[in-house]
DNA sequence: AACATCATGTAATCGGTTACATGATTCA
DNA sequence: TGAATCATGTAACCGATTACATGATGTT
C-alpha cells in the first residue's frame, strides 16, 4: 500500500492540507501514482493516529477551518524505511493487452478505433511526460521552490537530477506503448488483408 | 471490471471447473490479468446468476462433485460486446518508479539491490514471455488443442497469430522494463559518484 | 448574483487479497 | 501411508471508486 506512503512523502517537502495533496496527486503525481481526496482525508486521519504526522488547525479568511499537516520524526523514519525495503510490485493487469490480445475477433472498425484512440493517448502523454522531464530538469515546479532555502543547493539539484529523470522514463514508457499499439495495428490490418483475400476464393 | 470477461472468454475456449479456469488463470493469463480462485469462484456464480454462463454438476471418482460451466448464447453476445467497447483503462500506479524517484535519497546499496532484482526479474519475464509467443505461434497449447476441430483450421491460424503477437508484445514491454531500470541504475551511478567527489573536496 | 475555487468530510459499493476451511482422489 | 493434486467454497479485511453532502471564500 503506497497511497499513505506517496502522501508522506509530499508532506515531507512541505506541510499542506488535504486540499492540496489531492491537487498535486491530479496535478504532478498522477502518472507515479494516483489518489483521489476520498482517499487522501482518512489516510491523514491515520498517518496522524499512527503519529507519523501533526495536523495543526487554521483558519482561511475568518470562518473557514483548515487543517495542514507535517511529518513528525516518526514519519520521517518510516519514509526512509519504505524508500530502503524492497520494491512491492502490484499485480500484472493489462486492459489494453488483453483486450488487443482478441484482434482475431474483432471487427476492424472496432479494431482501427481503439487502437487509434490508445496511440493518440500514449503519443500525447509522452510528449506531456517529456516536457514535464524537462522543466523539472530546470527545476521549474513548485515543490522545488518549496525546498530552496531550506535545503541545501547541491542536494536540490540531485533532487531535480531524480526527479526529472524519472518522467523521462515515464515518457519512453508512454512512447514505448504508443509503438507498441502501432505494431498491433500492422498485425491486425495484416490479418484482416489475408482474411479478405480468403473469402474472395 | 474485466475479471468477469477474461472468465467467460476463457470459458468460451471450453467448459471448465472454477479449478481449471483458476489453473489457466495462473499459468497461461498471469501476464495480461491476474485473479485467484477466491476472485473466480463468486465471479462464477455471479455470471451463472446473470445467464451468461451455465454450471452443470458432474463427479469425480465417486464421491467427488464438480460443476463444469459452459457460454450461453447470451455469454458469447455479452462477450461480443465488451470487446466491441472501447478499452476500460486503469488508473496509473508504478510502485517501482514511484520508488525510484527518489533515487537520490536512497542508500546506494538498496538502489543497487533494488534495481539488479527488477532488470533480473524482467529480464525472465522477457525470456519466459518470448518462449511463450513462439511456442503459441506454433500452436503448442492446450488451449488451441481444445479447439482443433471446433474451429476451422484458417480462424484456428489466426488465434495463433493473434495471441502469439500479443505475448510477443509483453515481452517487448517487460525487455523495455528491463532497460529503463538499467538506465536509472546509471544515472543513480553517475549521481552517488558526484557527490562522493563533493564530500572528498 | 453567479461561478469557480478552497476545504473537508462520509457512505455505499466494489473488486481484490489473505486466511480459513474442508474433503476426495491419485500416485509414489 | 503420506504427499500432491483436484475441487469448492467462505469470511475478514483492505484499498479504491463513486456518489453524496456541506459550506466558506474569492472573482467576474
Amino acid at each position: 500500500m503506497s497511497t499513505r506512503h506517496v502522501v508522506l512523502a509530499l508532506l515531507n517537502i512541505q506541510p499542506a492540507t488535504g486540499y492540496e495533496l489531492a491537487q498535486v496527486m491530479k496535478e504532478s503525481i498522477e502518472p507515479l501514482w494516483s489518489a483521489t481526496h476520498s482517499q487522501i482525508y482518512p489516510a491523514l486521519h491515520k498517518l496522524e493516529r499512527d503519529g507519523l504526522i501533526l495536523g495543526e488547525e487554521g483558519l482561511r479568511g475568518t470562518r473557514m477551518k483548515r487543517v495542514v499537516y507535517r511529518v513528525t520524526d516518526e514519519g520521517v523514519r518510516e519514509l526512509e524505511e519504505w524508500i530502503a525495503r524492497p520494491v512491492q510490485y502490484l499485480p500484472f493487469r493489462d486492459p489494453f493487452r488483453l483486450w488487443a490480445s482478441y484482434f482475431d475477433v474483432c471487427p476492424p472498425e472496432v479494431i482501427e478505433r481503439n487502437l487509434e484512440e490508445h496511440i493518440k493517448l500514449q503519443t500525447e502523454r509522452a510528449e506531456q511526460l517529456a516536457e514535464r522531464a524537462s522543466e523539472l530538469a530546470k527545476g521549474n515546479h513548485p515543490l522545488f521552490r518549496a525546498r530552496e532555502g531550506r535545503v541545501p543547493s547541491a542536494e536540490l539539484e540531485r533532487i531535480k537530477k531524480a526527479r526529472s529523470f524519472i518522467y523521462g522514463e515515464l515518457a519512453a514508457l508512454a512512447r514505448f506503448e504508443a509503438e507498441s499499439a502501432t505494431r498491433i495495428r500492422e498485425a491486425a490490418r495484416a490479418m484482416h488483408a489475408s482474411r479478405d483475400e480468403e473469402t474472395a476464393e
